[in-house]
Order: structure tokens, then sequence, then C-alpha cells
DNA sequence: GGAAACCCTGTAGCTGCTCCAGGGTCAAGG
DNA sequence: CCTTGACCCTGGAGCAGCTACAGGGTTTCC
């Protein structure tokens, strides 16, 4: 029992896809596998381990580039207490940013929805209108601006 | 004064950088305009306006290939009530559901960071133990999966 | 008449994968 | 012994929604 897997093997364990594990590679997040004599890749554990915390990064939905600067990190010492902080203040500050924008869409879209509702019985649908009113009123603050 | 604008000068009127203007024409969402006889492009108000309803829509953060439609809706006749319903609503779905796992992406970055600063006065920093621990626990159950 | 500012087309780049073509390898079954 | 199928390899294209060139032509202004 010489415990090394192959990339299917892998791929399955770790519902990660073997596009994906290859792409990680490529992109110098997981470290590259010996070859057996047929030039397959044989894992060993630290790489599945490691692809599973690339997996938990990535489902925090930190960008490939951020997991790659934690690894090093990691890699290099425990000590870099700071900027470990400061990448996951940085992606809770992005997570944060997107879920404000992502509110106001909804505020927006929800006010949208209802207008059309609210018109339901009368006339046709005023959405289209509505939209197509403030593409106007945008479009003619344009092209005063643009005189 | 023949009222028509160079691609210049739609693009500062409406904020919307020369490329896109040129990539939405590209996928059919802005009508192609008129050349003048050097090959300019010559928009009218019409696009300026068409244009300002794309970015109307995209600030809702709809994806072109929806906007499409809804234009297509649009052209058509003011009539397709159900449809644009349908659209918004879909629309409405998405951002849902990306407000959802970004608040539970929020809920565990918070933990994470947490996690940290409770430990700042005593050992190096837990977060990447944390995350290691999460991987290794991970890739043991995938393993055993595995076997 | 020459530089700056504009326009054109077409292509490559970004992120994080996914999928495909066109090959090689290997074990089991007929 | 040969084929079938499951697996593996590399390299390249494709998705969204742009952005940013490169390598040309045009217009405008001093």
């Amino acid at each position: 029992m010489q415990n090394t897997m192959r990339i299917g093997a892998l791929s399955q364990a770790t519902g990660v896809n073997i596009e994906a594990v290859r792409y990680y590679e490529k992109c110098g997040l997981l470290q590259a596998p010996a070859r057996a004599a047929n030039g397959y890749r044989a894992y060993r554990r630290e790489h599945l381990e490691r692809l599973a915390f690339i997996r938990q990064c990535r489902s925090l939905d930190m960008p490939l580039a951020a997991i790659k600067r934690l690894l090093a990190l990691a890699d290099a010492s425990m000590e870099h207490q700071h900027g470990i902080e400061a990448l996951l203040d940085e992606q809770l500050q992005r997570v944060r940013a997107r879920m404000q924008s992502l509110k106001a869409l909804e505020r927006q879209l929800g006010a949208l929805r209802a207008h059309c509702d609210a018109d339901h019985h009368s006339h046709p649908c005023g959405i289209l209108k509505e939209l197509v009113a403030a593409a106007k009123s945008e479009a003619k603050l344009a092209s005063a601006r643009a005189a």
C-alpha cells in the first residue's frame, strides 16, 4: 500500500472537478505531484489536504490570488498574524460591499415589480414604461451634459 | 444641425465606455447606427435612449441576454406583460439567492475573524489553524469516502 | 504641415473554471 | 490476441462583460 491516488480519485474524494484540480496546479495553488512511470499524477495525503484547504477558502469566496497569498503565509510560518487578519478583513469588506449593492438592487427590483402589480388591472404593464421613462430622462440629462 | 453624435460623444454623454458601446452593438443590444462617409458611427437620440435603457437594466444587474429578451419584448409591443414580469421575477430571484449565500459567507468570515481576535493575546493566529483543521477533517472524510 | 485627438477593426486579456479534441495507458472480457 | 471501456495526458477554446491594446485612417487646430 503506497497510498497515492490518481487524479480521478482525488477529484471524487474532494468533489473538485478534475479540470479544476489541474487548473489549481497550473496556477500554482496546488503543488505539482510526482508522476508515475506512465505520466499520471500521483497525489498524496498532503495534496488532498491542501486541495481541501483551497476549497475551504473558495467557499468563502476568496479569489485565487488571495488564497495563494494565504498559502504562502501558511507555508512560510504561522507568525504572520497580521497578514492573515488583513486578508480576512479584505474579504469581509468585499462581501459586505457586494451585499450592500445587492440590497439596493433588490429594493429597486421590488419597487419595479410592485409597480407592475399595481398597474395590472388598468393598463398594460407599467414596468417597461417605467424603465423606458427612466432611460429617457437619463438620456435627456445626458444630452444636456453633452451640449 | 443634424443632431447626430459620434461614439465619443455618446460615450461621454452616457458614461458608457466606448468599447462597451461597440460591444453592445456586437451583441445585438444596441442597433447598429448609420455610418458617416468616413465610416464613423453616427448615433441619434434613439440610440442614446436605448443605451440609457440598457444601462438602466445593467444597473439592476440583469445579464445581457435578459436585456436582449426585454428589448425584443419592448420592440414587439407593450403587451407582453407576462414575459416582463417573469423576467423581473427571475432577476429578483437571482439577486435574492446571491444575497442568501453572501449572508452565510459573512457569518463564516465573521466567526473566523472573531476567533482570530480571541486568540490574539495568547497564541499566534488561530485562523489558519482553523482553516487548516477544517481542511484536514474534510480531507479525512474525503479519503474515507474514497476508500 | 504636423501633432493631438478622434475614429476604425480585430484580437488578447481578465476570473475561475468547464469542456473538448486528439492523443496514450491499462485492465477485463470475448 | 484483440477490442472495448475507463481512465489519464496536453493544449486550446469557450462562458460573461467588458477593457485594453495594436495597427491602422481622419479630422482638427495651431
